[in-house]
DNA sequence: TTGTAGGCGTTATCAG
DNA sequence: CTGATAACGCCTACAA
């Protein structure tokens, strides 16, 4: 129940010309119009063709609001997400990517919305959009686990679509990467280098893929039986930054780890620099390996043994769901788990024997 | 004059709350109903009371398309921009944060484009938008030089804002930053410091910000009587690999510069990387100075010295211009060029003599 | 302060 | 293949 708090003054009558201008040029009616352009069936060639020049003539333009209130539909999927750490991410690029190049041809258009915004607080926005009907259907990309309105999603009866990890509310439908399995085959990669002193540095709490990541190198460690001192298991905050203070603290410790892992590329970038800094050779004295494959993890020196993850095809797999889902008028729900694979480049390498 | 493509099975009876159904429960008519719930004055405190109440429990939400036909807006503005190469930047998420910050409290949501995709090639795109009322004004970020569609912007009586640097068209409103001034004001710095063999690596020919520091770039050196040769005048991507690509070019040369300057921080950053591999200390075999200060500029090792841009204050600026012209239902026109700093770090230093 | 009538521009329905 | 009529849900204008 938000109203319109600006008062723009409103140019009620438009200068454009309107259906009813083209039927009266071309000695119509509305609903021939209609019909010609909409591309239908069971309009004569000649007339159809009458009726779109007439348009291209009159310079017209369907009034989307026109054609909104009568179909019940906006034109417009959302995508929301935590603009903070994601919207200028190569992620949400690949996300967009990926949703447009799958709406191809569906004349529908993306609107963004800020899942941190105060007005997601209330964990109400999201179905307030769609009842407004502003929004069709909505993707949320990388929502925070302390979202509220995750809770919530099931019982909001609206077209959505969670990429991320699995979720409070299971009949939600989500699309994620195995991030379990990529952390799970970059520890194996490091284990069968001969490493046995990894540290991981971990994610922000509040996203639910790093909670995932965190929990897998445990899982892995304890089942392969390696120790994970404390001060093996860092805190970082997926920017580079957060990588470079989380590894001086590892490198300077009395046991520095032989390898480590960080929850994603840019961490692991901010871990080659700290081992710069240290004049620790990559992969010589130290490896490491991140996740993500960012673009750059293959152009940077030492190039990064990384997890690739498929975002392009996370998001047009999301796409293709709301899509659906949207052709049949229901909810989508289900799971669609995408397959992550190992990419060894340069800067992981044989244990040192020391 | 492009219709939907995609039938999608129209819904068309909404099974939601309307006005109607508020004013039947309240005993009221619509239109105080509508009254009350726009916050209008002239409704008596109680009757408001009653109606928000009863909205609140028939769980009442606006239907937005039958707003927008009669006020004639769609409550979105578009953000129109090449996504390729900007949607993953941070100047983008600077410009999205700077524009929804402007527009807080304004009910207005913003939607995306891209204007790259295949239906902006005829340059008609952006007017279409708003013919058809999807958007109720537009954004456009950086727009490619040759982009077909910057020549027509003036004629296209669209609310339109252009982000980036001059355009064709002079009636065309835009707001930039002063890219001449920062790229001066860096060389300047250099040639304080006692530099004579400064290089430049270029930004991508298609950005007209791009071209603009480079020629910046020739008038200083023209200026300053520095001598440039051919191979000082290096083209780039705006991508660190570009930056590296063109450095090792530069370093390798027979005469290798003192101090090179980049188009953008990530080629700067890419300068360094390959001063790395060729063991060149930075500052002090060679200065490298980059342009737009991202977050990681502060960051990195070492840090880099750069030109501040202030695209938060763009976004903003431009929003603010842009909701003017909504509320006065007029065409925006005019420049505003914003001031650069030069921020100076660690990457830059004095003349090696040698 | 509240109500009535009518229209915004399009599409569904049903009839010709 | 084409047309008349009636929605869609809200808001403006004017009247009470």
């Amino acid at each position: 129940m938000s109203f319109t708090k600006l008062e723009l003054r409103p140019e009620r009558r438009a200068s454009r010309a309107t259906m009813s201008d083209l039927a009266r040029v071309c000695g119509l009616s509305k609903m021939t119009v209609s019909r010609a352009l909409a591309g239908r069936s069971g309009v004569s060639a000649v007339t159809r063709k009458k009726v779109r020049a007439a348009a291209k003539k009159l310079n017209y333009e369907l009034h989307s609001a026109a054609q909104n209130l009568n179909t019940n539909r906006s034109g417009f999927i959302g995508i929301a997400t935590p603009w903070e750490g994601l919207i200028g991410s190569n992620y949400f690029a690949e996300i967009c990517r990926g949703f447009s190049h799958a709406m191809k041809g569906t004349a529908i258009d993306v609107a963004l919305f800020d899942t941190l915004s105060e007005s997601f607080n209330d964990g109400t926005k999201l179905a307030k959009l769609y009842r407004q009907r502003k929004v069709d259907g909505l993707l949320v990309v990388a929502p925070h686990a302390n979202d509220s309105f995750l809770k919530t999603l099931g019982s909001l009866h609206v077209p959505l679509v969670v990429v991320g990890e699995s979720l409070p509310d299971p009949s939600t439908c989500w699309v994620s990467c195995d991030n379990s399995e990529g952390v799970k085959s970059v520890c194996k990669h490091l284990v069968d280098l001969g490493h046995k002193r990894i540290a991981f540095v971990g994610g922000p709490k509040e996203l639910t893929s790093a909670a995932r990541r965190r929990k897998a190198f445990l899982d892995f460690c304890r089942q392969h039986k390696l120790a994970v001192p404390p001060h093996y298991l860092q805190m970082g905050d997926y920017t580079m930054l957060g990588g470079r203070t989380a590894a001086l603290t590892l490198l300077k410790s009395p046991e520095p780890p032989t390898a480590i892992v960080a929850a994603n590329d840019l961490m692991a970038f901010g871990v080659i620099e700290s081992a710069r800094e240290l004049d620790i050779k990559i992969p010589n004295d130290l490896s490491v390996a991140g996740f993500d494959d960012l673009p750059t993890a293959a152009e940077r020196c030492p190039s990064l043994t990384t997890v690739h993850q498929p975002v392009f095809e996370m998001a047009e797999q999301s796409a293709r769901i709301l899509l659906q889902s949207l052709e049949n008028n229901e909810i989508p729900s289900g799971h669609v788990k995408m397959k992550v694979t190992l990419v060894i480049r340069d800067s992981t390498g044989p244990c040192p024997v020391n």
